[in-house]
DNA sequence: GCCGTTTTCGGCCCGACTGTTTTCAGTCG
């Protein structure tokens, strides 16, 4: 048991706290209580078993009980109580545009529904438009918002809605009222998965904020909600929030409408305590705004260094800014090698000269290749005999192309007992080895982590790979024991593969954080299975910036004299 | 539900927009 799961549980309260009508305030504490403990860096879990839970800000009396309850007996009064005056598909609800708490608990006392089905049910029956604070309107977008809903739940991946954007960019650079835009919100931060995007618009000078306000409009599909600061619609799909706004107020906006929604608040608290007040316009003492010249001049206003988008989660980042203990985060640039990528020898479609020479083009001084291993049949996977003309090939290009480094590894499933899919003789003549899951992917939380933990302890696994399987949107990963593989990992020092590909970003950034905490190093692998698949190497990078690693962290930042070394004393 | 040396009770971040209302509550970011 984690920090998550004690988390998720406190979560789980507060939001049926608020649909059970409580002081929203109590809810608020308990979500407050629920990030802090997430963050928090030791095992809260076995602390309490020890009776030895710390002392945390935000974590009273009450809370404190709650988690030893749910400790000691793996379940909370608390929750099954609220569970029985809240039925779950209120949850649901919540997820609906336009419907918070309130509208929920109001729907649900009055006409007795409790899911969405209903709801939908008693719209198109029009029950819903005659009740008190509901109306003709608010019905409609409902309807609208159920059906959204249910065609594909309101997310994007973050590459999805960067392409839309772009479409959206190359609209606004012709437009002739229009003087810049940027990109705001949990695309600027880097999140894997979004459901909206945010662009800040601002006008021409002389040109009325109405006028670009009208333009906006014109390129919405659906239009969600439209006034003269702020236009929501939705383009191809996706929700595409403006905000207009005037060059002077351009650093507070960017900073404001760049989020998350935890760190803005912090960060508004922090003014208060400075008897200051930020806002979308300005960061004031008393009327008077302070001069910014960027958005920087409002961290360093509050005392803070300034802080990368893709930090601003509120995970400790505004207490680290406020020690100047911000980690040098990663850049594109320290990449120095590409690993895990697939030639024609699997399922690839170039040959490994192509594969090394646009590495060399862009820059990186060395290719791990790693073709896919005997079991994986469908997917080209090599025979021994395969492996072995391979490796020659690879010692030829090397001498052709040096100082350019080819390494040879293999992607090596993880049979289901844990099992790399080679005998120690042939594994023993590669330079690394990536271990990853690729079948029997339903496996039970505890045949899961053994199944890892035996992969990890073999000698030969250099780079464990797309650790839960997950697809993003579609395929929910595997459970496993994340400290007990994590664990093992520093153990054994295999290093932990962050997938690059848009459709992994494989494990979440937070348990890449942890796992630098815990010494274990990362390696990005874009997965490549062509030249344009190396492009992915940009999302990895993006996310091992939202996960604090720096330079050091990662293992494609090494030179080929540098991995040549780490792969050898593996 | 949590917090505090200006507080042990009364606050808890802030503003835009919508829809249902005759002045504002609810939602959202």
């Amino acid at each position: 048991m984690d920090n998550k799961e004690i988390a998720a549980l406190l979560n789980d309260i507060a939001v049926y706290k608020e649909l059970a009508g409580e002081n929203p305030f109590k809810a608020r504490a308990l979500y407050q209580a629920a990030r802090t403990i997430e963050m928090y860096p030791d095992n809260l879990y076995d602390l309490m078993k020890k009776d030895a839970f710390p002392k945390i800000k935000g974590v009273g009396e009450t809370i404190q009980e709650i988690i030893r309850e749910w400790v000691m007996t793996g379940m909370s009064e608390e929750l099954e109580k609220l569970k029985e005056v809240v039925p779950d598909g209120l949850i649901e609800m919540l997820k609906l545009q336009g419907v918070g708490p309130k509208k929920v608990k109001a729907i649900h006392d009055k006409l007795g529904i409790t899911t969405i089905g209903e709801l939908e049910y008693a719209c198109r029956e029009n029950r819903l438009a005659l009740l008190d604070g509901f109306g003709v309107k608010s019905q409609a977008n409902i309807l609208k918002s159920i059906e959204f809903l249910k065609t594909n739940k309101g997310n994007f991946l973050y590459y999805e809605a960067r392409v839309i954007v772009e479409g959206i960019f190359s609209l606004l650079e012709s437009n002739k009222s229009i003087y810049k835009y940027t990109l705001a919100g949990s695309l600027r931060r880097g999140k894997k998965t979004v459901k909206d995007a945010d662009i800040l618009v601002v006008p021409k000078e002389g040109v009325p904020g109405e006028e670009a306000a009208g333009y906006l409009k014109s390129l919405g599909e659906e239009i969600i909600a439209a006034g003269p600061t702020k236009l929501s619609c939705r383009i191809n799909g996706l929700q595409v929030d403006f905000r207009i706004i005037e060059e002077k107020s351009y650093p507070a906006a960017i900073q404001y409408f760049t989020g998350s929604k935890v760190h803005n608040t912090q960060l508004r608290g922090i003014a208060k305590d400075m008897g200051l007040k930020l806002n979308e316009y300005g960061l004031y003492r008393g009327e008077d705004p302070l001069p910014l010249a960027g958005e920087e001049d409002v961290y360093k206003n509050l005392g803070l260094e300034y802080i990368e988008p893709e930090l601003r989660e509120g995970d400790g980042e505004i207490e680290a800014a406020r020690d100047k203990s911000l980690p040098d985060i990663l850049e594109e640039k320290d990449i120095r090698s590409m690993i895990h990528v697939h030639s024609k020898y699997s399922d690839g479609t170039c040959d490994i000269k192509t594969l090394a020479e646009a590495c060399i083009k862009t820059g990186y001084s060395s290719l791990c290749l790693s073709d896919h291993s005997k079991t994986a049949s469908y997917a080209g996977g090599l025979p021994v005999k395969r492996l072995l003309e391979q490796s020659e090939e690879i010692q030829r290009l090397n001498e052709e192309l040096k100082p350019f480094r080819i390494f040879h590894g293999i992607e090596s499933d993880i049979l289901s007992n844990g099992d790399l899919d080679y005998p120690d003789d042939v594994l023993g003549k590669l330079d690394f080895v990536i271990g990853s899951v690729h079948f029997k992917l339903n496996m039970e939380r505890e045949e899961a982590t053994t199944r890892l933990l035996n992969a990890i302890k073999n000698p030969f696994l250099t780079i464990l790979g797309h650790i839960s399987g997950r697809l993003l949107l579609s395929r929910e990963g595997y459970k496993y024991d994340e400290d007990a593989v994590f664990e093992a990992l520093a153990k054994h020092h295999v290093v932990l593969e962050h997938n690059c590909n848009p459709y992994r970003l494989d494990p979440d950034w937070e348990a890449m954080k942890k796992a630098k905490r815990m010494g274990i190093k990362i390696s990005l692998g874009p997965d490549a299975h062509d030249i344009a698949g190396f492009d992915d190497m940009k999302f990895g990078v993006m996310m091992a910036r939202k996960a604090w690693l720096s330079k050091n962290d990662v293992l494609n930042t090494l030179s080929p004299e540098e991995l040549d070394g780490f792969f050898k004393d593996k």
